[in-house]
DNA sequence: GCCGGGCATTAACATTTGTTAGATGGCGCT
DNA sequence: AGCGCCATCTAACAAATGTTAATGCCCGGC
């Protein structure tokens, strides 16, 4: 059941059977969230983390004048909120994009971990960091990229990590996400994310209909995005 | 010399003198760099973590038609590059924005505080955590605030992150940028950068000359940027 | 099978933001 | 003092992006 936390974890440095013992001892119950239902809700105090087994979720804020940003998108595999253990309250809310199958891990058992298990501990503290390089490259897209360019690396962004968890099939994956969505993904109207979307459609690299993406042109698609999955650190090495 | 970083870490949780003597035995040498030198590089492989004890860095990424954006803001008390202890590879580069005096700590000391100082470790991880809390508040700016809302959030924020530290001088701060550089910050262009700082001006909530920003009216100043300081973790409590 | 609502799409127009170019002014250097 | 560099600021115009509104389509509820 945990497997795609652990083919998320390993793929950043080997994780031993025991590690793997540990993470599962952490977990108490599972639940099943509907789509646009909170996960967590922005202003909580959460004493358990949440590990999304199956679904996406996203990470958002809201604006006084009603706009939304999304924040980051999490996918099976992922923590969405391993961070609220330190930090204690939540800044953002955590919503469900699609029906998401998730697990809670007890703060108390993951305490423990950081107290008997460095190397654990210092495999979650990554997980928390590839988190931050995301929000690097994505305050990147936001500033200085086409809206194209964007868009593609987004697709770039989900396809490799999707592929890690092993949620792709050949080169297509499942996005979940109205042009609405999106849109506050990138941080456009409604109408400009379309014709962006468009735009994409027309160079031909994407084939992409009924929530489903499909890569047509994977090395042209990574030349508009400008595309380097460093910052994923998907090299497996010692932490 | 580390009172920075003590101030810094402190305002999260209490910080024993065994621990400040973990952090401090952890530095090597320090160093001064000139304003524009890159501090770390990108596709570095640092050995040490670098320390701010004195001026302002920036995390930056550059892209292939020469555009530059910068992702985070690093005053003293900073760790610039924390994150690499466990990354790895920088996938960005570190750049002085002013003469800075940092100090280095070597990874290996870091590595043996995870494995017998868990407190200091989380206190550790949770200054990484609150790097992504602020990733995440600028993205959000990016995406849906008025240029005018996220340049007085900028402002807001590094106030605080400041105040900290103990940088700021009633409610001046020294802000090292140029118009040029602050573009790449929000992600604009020279020109529209300098008529966004006009308008914040002619609102008169702060005077803004010889790269000193006073603030004259902090309410109304956070009112436009809908700052809410919650993203900072400023509560002193058990981590 | 019909109806209603949400989503995608397009059009026309308004506003914001970028580009290019030039003027101004401070400030260190000689 | 004079020179030249660099940052700030402005203007005029171009391009990107937002807004409002309308259309068509699909799909689930009745």
């Amino acid at each position: 059941m945990l497997e795609s936390l652990y083919l998320n974890l390993a793929q950043h440095d080997a994780l031993s059977d025991a590690e793997k013992a540990l993470l599962a001892e952490a977990m108490t119950f599972e639940r099943h969230f509907a789509v646009g239902q909170d996960i967590v809700a922005s202003g909580a105090r959460p004493t358990h983390s949440t590990l999304i087994l199956d679904g996406l979720a996203a990470r958002y804020k809201v604006l006084e004048n009603g706009g939304r940003q999304f924040t980051s998108l999490q996918v099976p595999g992922d923590f969405v909120d391993l961070h609220a253990f330190l930090l204690k309250t939540m800044d953002h809310g955590i919503v469900a994009m699609s029906p998401c199958h998730v697990m809670f891990a007890d703060h108390s058992r993951l305490r423990a971990i950081t107290e008997e298990a460095p190397h654990l501990t210092r495999l979650l503290w990554l997980d928390t960091l590839v988190d931050g390089a995301i929000h690097r490259e994505w305050i990147v897209a936001m500033g200085r990229r086409s809206k194209t360019s964007h868009l593609a690396h987004l697709l770039c962004e989900l396809f490799v990590r999707l592929q890690v968890v092993q949620r792709t099939n050949g080169m297509s994956f499942h996005l979940p996400l109205s042009q609405a969505e999106l849109a506050d993904v990138l941080g456009l109207s409604v109408v400009h994310m379309n014709r962006v979307i468009g735009a994409l459609r027309k160079v031909g690299v994407v084939n992409w209909a009924n929530h489903t993406v499909t890569i047509l042109d994977w090395h042209r698609l990574q030349e508009i995005a400008e595309f380097d999955p460093t910052y994923l650190s998907l090299t497996r090495e010692p932490r």
